[in-house]
DNA sequence: TTGTATGCGTTATCAT
DNA sequence: ATGATAACGCATACAA
């Protein structure tokens, strides 16, 4: 072994009284090389604990095995779900995920994202809130890339998508279908691309339903922003509340809970994701089910059709539609 | 640039007109670099996009700036925080953090380790399940490592270790306090260190206090499991039931919920890791705080130190002693 | 089948 | 201050 403790491709040459080009032969199971000689290779190899090193390969192939995935906040649920998906997923191809979270500065986004590709073969750009014409650019500079939970009109990125217009509208639907006909929407940050989405698709919806009137609030994205929207909920006389996603929904149940209000006796909640709590919490919380670690494993599947292009190509741009799971936190208006 | 899209440092240089000695310099900001010279380098290396290759400087430098996080479940809110904490911690000192999650294959955890080590300056083993002995080599073959959730007596690795002993006794003392005296614990994995902690320290408290009974019902550790023991847990009479952790009495409440028994009234319930959800959940959980993304945290700082042995060195081994949390699942029995 | 030589893109050593 | 050159550890084209 050299002095820093780990044993060389050169030094196992060296032991087994061959090159270094059959050492590497014989490690990458290349079937060219005499049957006894590789043996007295591998036997080498292991007795010197070696292993190639990763760096090295990487340089000499010009790919890393690695794969980056950016994220707006590692603390949501959703994000958690998404590499949770895409790490399994990877891993079965032998890929590994370098993580990226911007949360702590935002506005660097995309420079994060830039950064981390050139460690890696490729990324997962997940919801990512930077403008337009930014992120065009660090899609172009990023490529292999898939973008996860934000659309790009004109452009030849792969893209999963949520339909949150699509699933916004079913949830207020579902609302009004209860009888509900005064309705606060608690909207999520105001990059986010996916809130402009669901904007959108209530305001459509108040057009579509004029017996129905639908207030906006800016709220936030965690728990803590739906814990302090409590009060205004309450003074705002609506009867049925449209939480940006299922964290909000939580803080907001809880801020509920504390001043007596009756969930869904005196108000009704609906969130948006379906993390794994929403079935689980009390009243269960009625949600808009989004398939989150799928998000993930079709994002890495993508990824590996770029990375590696074989028979089977996947469509460009897939939608993935929620579905309504009510629960118990919606119910008629009192 | 070259085929692929990327500048080399020799074009860069080639379009300087210097050597790329001097390119290297102006990158890493070297002083001794006629400042006319850098400025013009630097200008060419924006014109072509050049930014260094991170595979190439690793391999000379002899560090990639990644560090590995070993965790045995993703999908657990607890690991989720430590990562988010790790990352956090190690992003500000330019280090990116790469995952390994063992959930696919628990039995090759060991080999998991090694193999992500392979590939970063260091690495974070956090609940390992692996047997002593393994692990014992396993430390030995990935140090730099910092030992997160794990106790290993005799061992100068870095330790950051949870008291879940005095937890579980500080929150079995809770229900006695409370007047409880037919207890249940609902047992994590077989494999965890830290069930074992826990169930050590309630037979300890069991001797103690021979006015309680405790009974033991194997469980496991996700939300799921706590859903399937509400039966067993309702036939078992007890009147408080310690769960292994939060998304155990996650489970348990959601199927108490439903089977019509009400918490506290009928049951106590408390867990354990105090998940950012445990206070917003009706009725908000009663558990034992233990602060998971400063696990992480720590455990970057530790690597810190022993990656960039500088002044402050931390203590080898830190105890993290769990604090009660007394929320509404917990009451006088019925 | 095996070995030799070269390249991968950087940084560092040693001249100048 | 700058440049030539040698690592870093591996994979591969080409020779033998």
């Amino acid at each position: 072994m050299s002095s820093d403790g780990v044993t060389t491709i050169a030094e196992v040459a060296r032991h087994a009284g061959v090159s270094r080009a059959t050492v590497s032969r014989v490690m990458n199971g290349r079937a060219s090389v005499d049957p006894a000689l590789a043996e007295r290779v591998r036997q080498v190899a292991t007795r010197l604990n070696y292993s190639p090193s990763r760096v090295a390969r990487s340089l000499s192939l010009g790919r890393t095995q690695t794969i980056g995935l950016l994220v707006p906040d590692l603390g949501n649920p959703m994000f958690q779900q998404v590499l949770r998906g895409a790490n399994q997923a990877a891993r079965r191809s032998g890929y590994r995920i370098l993580v990226a979270d911007s949360i702590e500065e935002p506005q660097r986004e995309a420079e994060l994202a830039i950064e981390a590709r050139r460690r890696c073969d490729a990324l997962i750009l997940c919801s990512p809130r930077m403008p337009e014409t930014e992120l065009i650019s660090v899609l172009q500079a990023t490529r292999p890339v898939v973008l996860v939970n934000r659309e790009l009109a004109a452009s030849a990125v792969p893209t999963l998508t949520v339909d949150y217009v699509h699933g916004i509208r079913a949830a207020a639907q579902h609302l009004l279908d209860l009888g509900h006909r005064r309705l606060l929407y608690l909207a999520g940050p105001a990059q986010s691309a996916s809130n402009a989405a669901r904007v959108g698709g209530l305001r459509d919806f108040q057009r579509e339903h004029p017996e129905a009137a639908i207030e906006f609030l800016a709220c936030g994205s965690m728990i803590e922003d739906g814990h302090r929207a409590g009060r205004a909920v309450l003074e705002s006389g609506a009867s049925a509340v449209l939480a940006f996603n299922d964290l909000v929904a939580f803080g907001l149940l809880g801020a509920l809970d504390e001043a007596g209000a009756d969930v869904p006796g005196d108000l009704s909640v609906v969130g948006f994701d379906d993390i794994d709590f929403a079935r689980y919490a009390r009243p269960s919380l009625t949600t808009m089910h989004v398939p989150q670690a799928e998000l993930g494993h079709r994002a890495w599947e993508h990824l590996h059709d770029l990375l590696e292009p074989g028979e089977g190509s996947t469509p460009p741009t897939q939608y993935y539609r929620p579905t309504l799971i009510a629960r118990g936190s919606t119910g008629a208006p009192p």
